[in-house]
DNA sequence: GATGAATGAGTCTTCATTCAT
DNA sequence: AATGAATGAAGACTCATTCAT
């Protein structure tokens, strides 16, 4: 809001930035942070070489500045699904909605993502990721906190609301690594994720009673 | 089998062959394929740089073995545990436990595992990975086949096969990730894995009812 | 003379270019020709960097155009100095009077000047301080004449003038150096240096021939 | 002394070290620290650009090396030549010989040692003269009490003894650079310097009172 | 097989200079 | 004249790989 007092300078400066990002994010995900060189960023992004460095002090600045922008667009939308449900269940069906759409129309910067937020990300120079992987802690606290009211709520079985939380983030993005590989081949939506996560996966109480009382 | 064949000079070229992988893993673990030079190899390994190339041709075939190597040691233990149990329920049982204690004698390799089977390997030049891919793909396709078994004999609800086994996968590895980040913060065993997974989180029906029963 | 002539526009054209040169000076001085960017001058100067450009056609030509107007300044009042003694020494002792105050007043530029004036002088392509070096050579040359005029009255010892010359240029040089670094730690004034170069160190006469009558 | 115990590696380390320093000198030398390309060192001293770094951690790093090896090649001559005089006079008639035979051997390296311990240095990020300035200013300190020593014997006039030693290098200094530029046009020896330096260059006594007895 | 000094192609980064506005 | 964003050539530095010993 006040966008239009953007001067025509102010407008092409986002713009230009925007476009080497997009050119940046092509590269890197197809490539990874390594196997990418400034020379082809700015190739594709069709700037030269010293103008990328008028945007970003140096390569990892704009990595990170990559990573950052769009997990700055997730987190609010994330942590709104999450405060938004009229209790635990909708607001964790919420969240596992917007994530799925968000990362579906995001595809290119999901490996990025999830190797950034992770363990696997040694992209850049120790340390770099801190910042990143804590941006994803604040999302992975709310939707603790949000098991937890569950629990105490006596909705959800009691267990620790950090693992649910981080189990529950490894199925969803496992099943968008899977997408990213085989496509429509094995066709997911929420629903799927939900009910996969939420009911039992077992048909027979008698087996499920098996797997122990002491929980 | 056949071991005793060994000469001494054998034994000693897989004795170094293992401790250049090991000075590598320890290496590649802690920083990644990019910020690990050969040099610092040799002189972790106190192997002069020119022997590494006589036991791998370059860097990347080294990483490639490196992860090979413990891939190939995972994969028959994983596979065993999914084809001896007395039913689908305890062969599932079994392979978690089985990945669980093998990750947790193997942290350090943990994360390169994980980076490599899962999407956000930029490690190397394109295609390298798509080996080390493969080897896993072969676990997933027996575990997607005793899912399968599980939901013919009305065992399990009946959803893919597929997602159920990278559902199962990304969950474990979550935990396993967490845990290399938190330690005993948040303890969990093969029971927790299991319950998560298989039990219905719920626990009030009528909600289940509420996640759909069009499944 | 002639200077009510110029025009608004001429004159703002004069304090733009000085204003230019000053800023330029101040980070020349303190850096060096090859740590100061045409950016900083522009900066500094608080005109474009395009602006610099309709003023000097290169960075070269601006430090030329630097030293080159300060020794311009310089050069009338020293070969004035030298001219208009009543006798040989009285030239001199103006010459390294006007000296120290000339470069008193221009400490900023003192540092490049002699960097420029004796040899050591690689602040630019090869050849480009040729022009800044003969305008140096010029008042050698003056007051070279000057000790070959007292020689010829024998006012002077009997030496090579040009040495002379030349000798008394490094020696008030270093005075004028050693102030930069140690300011008024070991005050001198033009009395100093004069009676420092012309009267004798030596207070005995019979070590003074020791050093040879043979001159 | 033990020289003998090198093993050819250590000889031939101290040989390449020494011929890239070469190079690196007649280059350096000719067009100065900013104009002279790691690329062409490693040319000039028939190396590989990599070796260089082997040898020197950074461009400043040779350079640093190149001056302070000859810098501490000079210094314990030109204090040895201090020490052993038999009287103050012949202390600086030994230092004044040492130091025109010690520049005249090392031709190429003067300019660059010039410019380095008198002022004109912006050869390098800021800092990195003073260890090379500080190399100097022991010599220069040392050639200070000397004089001191002379002056408390009644040996020399009473002036401030380090400008005296300031003077005196700006002399000398002076003589060798116009070398630099005109050869043998101007000759001079240590003679030369000794008697301009010490010896009173007027000769007419009346006029020498006329500089003012207030000394 | 073992060694490690030497290699040089490949990258990031800087900065003088231009030119459309 | 003034502007300053854009340019891209040039240069420092790294590191996988080789090869003579």
């Amino acid at each position: 809001m006040e966008k239009k007092k953007l001067s025509r300078k102010e407008r092409e400066f986002l713009r230009h930035h925007h476009e080497i990002l997009e050119a940046a994010l092509e590269l890197f995900s197809e490539k990874g942070f390594h196997n990418v060189t400034m020379n082809e960023i700015a190739k594709k992004s069709e700037f030269a070489m010293g103008t990328l460095y008028k945007f970003f002090s140096n390569k990892e600045d704009l990595y990170r500045a990559l990573i950052l922008e769009k997990s700055e667009e997730f987190r609010p939308a994330l942590i709104n699904a999450l405060d938004n449900g009229k209790d635990e269940m909708e607001s964790i069906k919420a969240y596992i909605e917007t994530s799925i759409r968000l990362f579906m129309g995001n595809l290119k910067f999901i490996r990025l993502y999830f190797a950034e937020t992770r363990g696997a990300s040694f992209s850049i120079r120790a340390g770099l990721d801190k910042e990143i992987k804590e941006s994803h802690e604040q999302i992975l606290i709310k939707l603790t906190q949000v098991f937890e009211g569950g629990i105490r709520k006596g909705l959800f079985r009691s267990m620790d609301p950090y693992l649910m939380a981080t189990g529950l983030e490894g199925f969803t993005h496992a099943f968008l690594l899977q997408y990213l590989d085989y496509g429509d081949k094995h066709p997911f939506d929420a629903g799927t994720v939900t009910k996969m996560f939420f009911k039992s996966i077992l048909l027979n109480t008698d087996v499920t009673s098996d797997l122990g009382n002491s929980v």
